[in-house]
RNA sequence: GGGCGUUUAGCUCAGCUGGUUAGAGCGCAUGGAUCACACCCAUGAGGUCGGGGGUUCGAAUCCCUCAACGCCCA
């Protein structure tokens, strides 16, 4: 043949070339312009310090073939790339490295160092979007954005204004969650919890003044250096007499006051607990009811400060045991007892996290969270799986107040200014001279920063121009749909719908797909620090972008999360090479095939069927495969339109390997080479083709090769697979008849195979055979197929009629309304026959038995809907004559001895 | 403590609003260098649908309960 086409697609020569070929024609730039309607997508932002996991694998390339099939089917798809700056991770990574030199950040200062974290960020940044492109994203590069760039700061900046105005951001003294290693303040959701923490609870003995004594209970004794007060239940019988009176906290030697609080849980303990106002959150909160003031007695490394008396200079894990043993030693300490203590730890560097009295910056939620909840409940956002809206509303109609300054460095500094004077805060969107109140030119910037998801919760609008009025923003504001994991549906989602609507009026999209998440091969979450994470580009070198894309693709459900560890990953991947391979060989034969034959007729006939036209001399296959194909067009557009990524993929492959490879490409060969072979080959090329468009979301880079390959044969086409047009489903083309007598006729072949298989006589070796059929009408259907079947099971003659005299020493088959009867002289072996006859009837009878039991059941027959029972006895009717026909034949085989 | 999810073939998973002889891929077994593909083709074995109750003419599917595993919130 001419032409050479290799029998594999390798794509490590051939992905970045693809690529580079699309980035050049500027295939992924959206233009504002557009008449189109848009579709777009904003990009989850990585962070900075990360590079590709498998997590961010799954999840882009759902992105991607989100976009690409929206692409395809008409819309201008926007999808935006970008990174996030990771305000206390990236701030660590570059203070390690200055240890490592023997520095700090206290050494270079603030501006030395934000210098380095840029040259950091410059080198290492990008990591991430550089790894998309391995994987064939087809993200707007042009409109790639950082979080810090100055146009998105700005943004945040002028966010934050308005909030403020609005009574909406506060500064204020509360209990927030804090790293000691970081030293900074964290929000509720940076904190993970360290599991099985086995901790004490120790009771403590608290002399009352004026005699007698108290014990409490605690599992932080190092805290009792800062209680101001014991507190009892106000309804707890056995302290009332106490409340009003004072305990004399030992070590310290300080009165302190005995109250009563509804907070104090009578059960837990002795009923009486010690209240730390300044390092517990439900002791402040007690505190402001009960007056008693708060003592901090840590610095802010968790190191014991002139407050804890003697103590002063310990670490608080040291100052715990100098405590207990003090306390040991005057004879205070009642007991301990084993207790799981909840601990949590900084999400960043695992340090036990100290709960901590200090002055932050709030945004105030309710009036945010409140339209962000009724834009969900009323369907405005809806998530799919539809299941995650519950723990969205869970979180957003209970959210606290969120502390968003961050004691670092690497950030966005808050835009307030305090008056030294007058002591009020003027918050700007352009530096002020003098303090808003009074005037005065004595002013300082606050130094802390703001969490990073302050800036990300801006994401979907801050990249398209946000504050000004951009065409950017007009055209592709609201987006459309974001795709994401559950682990952030609080932490960013739910931000991102109440900025969406605070400052656009208009929420940022219309659906969130919560995708799975992955696990290792034995179920558990992927880790990094216990090394069970794998590397996706080690997938991606080895079998290829198109292959670990439709891997994880295939493993889409809406139910599950999705195992993807070493050794699943790897079998996975092996599938989607398959896969690729085979498309890429149908390809191949299909081009090959028609190289050298009418190859305006195949164009022709090719463009009347995809214009669903009807050409000359099409045959019952062809009929039968563009049935196929397009109910497999409708049924993956339609997995698409509900996000069921794993269905999609699975009718694809189904349809491609198993209809159009196995059975449409072999049935049609025969045709290829006779002179009215034309339509079959213009149904090969058609079908290429749909195929070629369908699968190209899934996996681009091969069908990009393909129909390239079908680009060099029919020039006319679109430059690119990527703006071709997506398939249409043509209900008219679907016919449910030849599908039918196409089933029948594949098992017909598939029974011989069978016989075959069973007497190992090799596919070569050619056989007659007989069909013998109850009646004139199915005799005809099937005789006028003869020749399908002769060709697919390599018969010499088939001989088709009602009730044929069966030839002698046959292989018997019973199969629906028929029996088959291969001559077998000399080989056939009459034990054999009769015992597959046997199991043949046995499961019949079974069948039949079992809808006759149903049939005979007078409420079944009351209760059923008529269809059910009208289809219950046809099924009846076919085991009947199947089993009839598996009796004639055991009849039959009497014969022969 | 509360909530969510999962439990179907050796493994990974489908199985929609209850009615199939419970499916696929991998793995396994047997046969095959046939002119698209051995990353292939053909054929086959393998499941009392986690346990126990219940509803129903009928349950893998609905309800209750127990168990195991995983995740989230407190």
């Amino acid at each position: 043949m001419p032409l050479d086409i290799p029998t594999r697609f390798d794509p490590a020569k051939r992905e970045a070339e693809i690529y580079a070929g699309w980035k050049l024609a500027n295939r992924f730039t959206a233009n504002p312009a557009s008449p189109k309607l848009p579709f777009v997508i904003v990009i989850p932002p990585p962070n900075v310090t990360g590079s590709l996991h498998m997590g961010h694998c799954l999840n882009n390339t759902l992105q991607d073939i989100l976009t690409r099939w929206k692409r395809m089917s008409g819309f201008e798809a926007l999808w935006l790339p970008g990174t996030d700056h990771a305000g206390i991770a990236t701030q660590n990574v570059v203070e390690k490295e200055l240890r490592k030199e023997k520095s700090s950040r206290h050494v270079l200062g603030r501006e030395k160092f934000l210098e380095r974290v840029w040259a950091w960020k410059e080198q290492y940044g990008n990591t991430i979007l550089m790894q998309l492109e391995r994987m064939g994203c087809s993200c707007d590069w042009t409109r790639t954005r950082f979080t810090m760039d100055a146009a998105y700061s700005q943004a945040i900046r002028v966010a934050f204004v308005q909030l403020y105005r609005k009574g909406l951001i506060y500064k204020g003294k509360r209990i927030i969650n804090w790293c000691p290693r970081c030293t900074t303040a964290l929000s509720d959701i940076e904190l993970r919890d360290q599991p099985d923490d086995k901790g004490k609870l120790y009771h403590i003995k608290y002399p009352v003044a004026g005699g007698g004594e108290m014990t409490v209970a605690t599992t932080r004794p190092e805290t009792m250096l800062g209680d101001t007060g014991v507190a009892v239940h106000p309804d707890d019988a056995r302290y009332k007499a106490m409340v009003g009176k004072k305990v004399i906290l030992p070590l310290m030697k300080r009165e302190i006051p005995i109250v009563a609080d509804t907070f104090v849980d009578p059960k837990f303990g002795t009923g009486a607990v010690k209240v730390t106002p300044a390092h517990d959150a439900n002791d402040y909160e007690c505190s402001q009811r009960c007056k008693l003031e708060a003592i901090c007695i840590m610095d802010e490394r968790g190191v014991m400060n002139a407050n804890a008396g003697r103590f002063a200079g310990l670490d608080r894990f040291e100052a715990r045991k100098q405590v207990v043993a003090a306390l040991e030693a005057e004879g205070l300490l009642a007991g301990t007892s084993d207790h799981i203590v909840p601990l949590s730890v900084c999400d960043r560097c695992d340090t036990i996290v100290e709960p901590y009295l200090s002055d932050q910056w709030f945004v105030k939620m309710k009036p945010l969270a409140e339209p962000a909840a009724e834009s969900v409940r009323s369907g405005r956002v809806k998530f799919m799986p539809e299941r995650w809206t519950k723990i969205y509303l869970d979180w957003v109609d209970n959210t606290r107040d969120w502390c968003v300054s961050r004691q670092l460095w690497w950030g966005h500094q808050i835009p307030a200014w305090k008056c030294i004077d007058c002591g009020a805060y003027t918050v700007e969107t352009t530096d002020p001279k003098n303090c808003g109140k009074c005037g005065s030119a004595g002013i300082k910037r606050e130094d802390d920063v703001l969490d990073t998801w302050f800036s990300s919760g801006l994401w979907p609008f801050a990249t398209l121009g946000w504050p000004e009025k951009t065409a950017d923003l007009a055209k592709f504001y609201p987006t459309s749909v974001l795709a994401t994991d559950r682990g952030i549906i609080y932490l960013w989602v739910a931000r991102m719908i109440m900025n969406g609507l605070e400052f656009m009026g208009k929420e940022p999209y219309h659906t969130v797909v919560i995708h799975p998440t992955i696990l290792t091969d034995d179920g558990k979450r992927m880790s990094k620090s216990k090394g069970t994470g794998i590397d996706p580009l080690t997938l991606l070198d080895v079998y290829g972008a198109d292959a670990t894309r439709f891997a994880m693709s295939r493993l889409v459900t809406t139910s599950q999360d999705m195992r993807f560890g070493t050794n699943i990953s790897k079998t996975k991947a092996e599938e989607g090479q398959r896969f690729m391979t085979k498309f890429f060989n149908a390809a191949r034969f299909v081009l090959m095939s028609l190289d050298g034959t009418d190859k305006a007729g195949a164009l022709a006939g090719a463009a009347s069927l995809s214009n669903g036209d009807a050409i000359e001399g099409l045959a019952f296959e062809d009929r039968w495969i563009l049935s196929r194909l397009n109910t497999t067009i409708r049924t993956v557009d339609a997995a698409l339109q509900r996000y069921e990524f794993g269905e999609a993929a699975a009718q694809m492959y189904t349809f491609a390997w198993f209809e159009y490879c196995d059975w449409y490409i072999e049935l049609a060969k025969p045709r290829l080479t006779r002179p009215d072979g034309a339509a079959a080959r213009a149904t090969l090329l058609h079908v290429l083709d749909s195929l070629t468009r369908l699968m190209h979301p899934i996996m681009p880079f091969v069908t990009e090769e393909v129909w390239q390959s079908l680009r060099a044969f029919d020039p006319k086409r679109e430059e690119s697979v990527m703006i071709a047009t997506w398939p249409k489903a043509d209900a008219a083309r679907v016919d449910l008849d030849a599908e039918k007598t196409a089933g029948a006729l594949m098992e017909i072949v598939r029974a011989i195979r069978e016989v075959r298989s069973k007497y190992n006589i090799p596919p070569k070796q050619a056989l007659a055979a007989a069909l013998s059929t109850p009646d004139k009408a199915t005799a005809t259907v099937l005789a006028a197929h003869a020749r399908l079947v002769q060709d697919s099971a390599n018969l010499t003659r088939l001989d088709v009629g009602a009730g044929l005299t069966p030839p002698p020493s046959s292989a018997t088959q019973v199969i629906a309304g028929a029996q088959l009867y291969i001559p077998l002289a000399g080989i056939v072996d009459p034990a054999k026959e009769k015992e597959r006859l046997e199991s043949a009837k046995k499961k019949a009878t079974e069948a039949a038995t079992a809808i006759r039991r149903k049939l005979d059941d007078a409420k079944f027959v009351a209760n059923a809907p008529p269809e059910l029972v009208g289809k219950e006895r046809a099924r009846l009717e076919e085991f009947d004559d199947q089993l009839a026909k598996v009796e004639k034949s055991l009849e039959e085989l009497k014969g022969w001895k």
